[in-house]
DNA sequence: CCTGCAAAG
DNA sequence: CTTTTCAGG
């Protein structure tokens, strides 16, 4: 049985509840599921959710700035060894942006990056969504330095990496999401020894994770691909499937993940920090259609 | 053929139409339709009604104080001779509540009163709710001794005259819309030669015309009979039948109406005002049950 | 509980 | 377009 972790922008927990989200989280097959926007305080949430026996786990994040905005969640089967609800930085913490937890065999982060824009294309809040971007890797990177433990970070990066993983990338390059500086400070965070699993895995498939409420743009599968799941190179190696569920209704996001083989490091956990695999040496090797 | 005039308080037009208010229109067979709480701008009406044909005179009065908040109309098949849409007051004009629109016949008004009540039983806004109707009140009275025309005024009244007109009189002598300073100042006003059309015709008859949209209270009927048909005494006689069409939905309220026989007031136009009938000279006698 | 608004996505 | 919150009813 493989080490199943999912992640979902939800796109208010509330909502996404009365559109299914409890059958779904029963069938999904997950030990560990991240959802962010849930948009709803732990004393909001339906009580067919809190009383939901599968994952028995959870932790939510609500962002402190507003009520019913943005707001993060882990719910896993095994109870985490640990938490961590700050990134060190009130500007960030404020938001309930990030949360990560440690298991015996690796540790999870459920990740809302900033948007970017604000209405269309007026992109205020790139500097802040670089600036979180660079933080939440320096962060994770001084995690895994200090805990030598593997690091799956998932969640809703709202940028689309390359040409390929959004439908229209030409008229595009102007709107957050695929501006050039996003997509280079996100490959330079990514550099320090990270890789997009579903891109490694899948290098020509094309798959979007969110759509456009307007129009019918997702009958049309005019997509974007910016939720991710992005592994230390440690565990790239033991990622047997990197899959996008672009089937599953209840939120303009499409929930995705990836299935680890975890059985070498969980039956050895004295081992300490594995050395950089072949393909962790080299992230430029991990497949990119269009190059 | 009788004169048919019919009010509803809509609750928001543009809800209203999204469950049938169209097929209600074609089919209320009425002359002339009063609407409250239409809460749109005339702009921003759904264009299935704008284009309607069945009424071609329609007249909306919006509230000037708050975006979305109560508003008026007159939707009729002939075109009013006059319009008035100002008591001449701006506390009461900024609101959007009066309507007035003068036929060959006759004069209709179509008034929203003010609730009284913010949350719960504050009734912080009752003084302000008897100021408007002493004012409607007044205003009206000098229009009819300045026209000598008949007048009838519909709309949301927010008051139950009598405990015959509530399902639960008891309990609510402290709230707003059973109150009896609300009570005492409508019938003083009505007293000056006005008569309750539906209780005049149906003396007994228990009918609601709005319920809570809380719990399940439409469905058990614990409602309040608040909107009405005032006429001026010289009306009263020609009033054929009142009736309350509880069925109907597509708001909190239900509509109510009167039909008129206007055969001889509208042959004899130059007759001038007509002396009160023995039924309006003894407003007492139009029946209340609970006597 | 339901409407329409505003901010955000 | 859709989710929240909010005021108002």
């Amino acid at each position: 049985m493989p080490f199943r972790i999912v992640t979902w922008n939800v796109n208010g927990i509330r909502s996404c509840v009365r559109k299914g989200f409890l059958d779904w989280l029963a069938d999904c097959g997950a030990d560990v599921v991240a959802l962010q926007e849930v948009r709803c305080e732990p004393a909001d949430l339906p009580p067919e959710l809190s009383s939901q026996k599968r994952f028995r786990h959870a932790s939510w994040v609500t962002a402190r700035s507003k009520k019913g905005y943005s707001g993060v969640a882990l719910l896993s089967r095994k109870p985490p060894l640990r938490r961590v609800d700050s990134l060190g930085e009130e500007s960030f913490d404020r938001e309930g942006r990030f949360l990560l937890a440690e298991f015996e065999e690796l540790q999870v982060a459920s990740v809302y990056f900033p948007k970017g824009s604000g209405n269309e294309r007026d992109n205020s809040r790139v500097p802040y969504k670089l600036a979180f971007t660079e933080h939440v890797f320096d962060f994770l990177d001084r995690v895994r330095r200090r805990e030598g433990k593997p690091i799956a970070l998932l969640g809703d990066v709202n940028v689309a990496p390359e040409p390929i993983d959004l439908a229209r990338p030409k008229g595009n390059e102007k709107t957050s999401g695929f501006l050039p500086e996003e997509r280079e400070t996100l490959a330079r965070c990514l550099g320090r020894g990270w890789a997009d699993a579903y891109r490694a895995l899948e290098p020509e498939r094309v798959q979007y994770t969110w759509w456009s409420n307007r129009f019918g743009v997702r009958e049309k599968n005019i997509g974007w691909r910016i939720d991710h799941a992005f592994v230390t190179h440690d565990l790239l190696p033991r990622v047997r499937r990197a899959f996008i569920h672009d089937h599953v209704r209840g939120s303009d996001h499409a929930p995705m993940g990836i299935d680890l083989d975890l059985r070498e490091t969980a039956s050895r956990p004295a081992r300490g920090p594995r050395a950089p695999s072949a393909a962790a040496d080299r992230p430029r090797a991990r497949g990119r259609a269009g190059r």
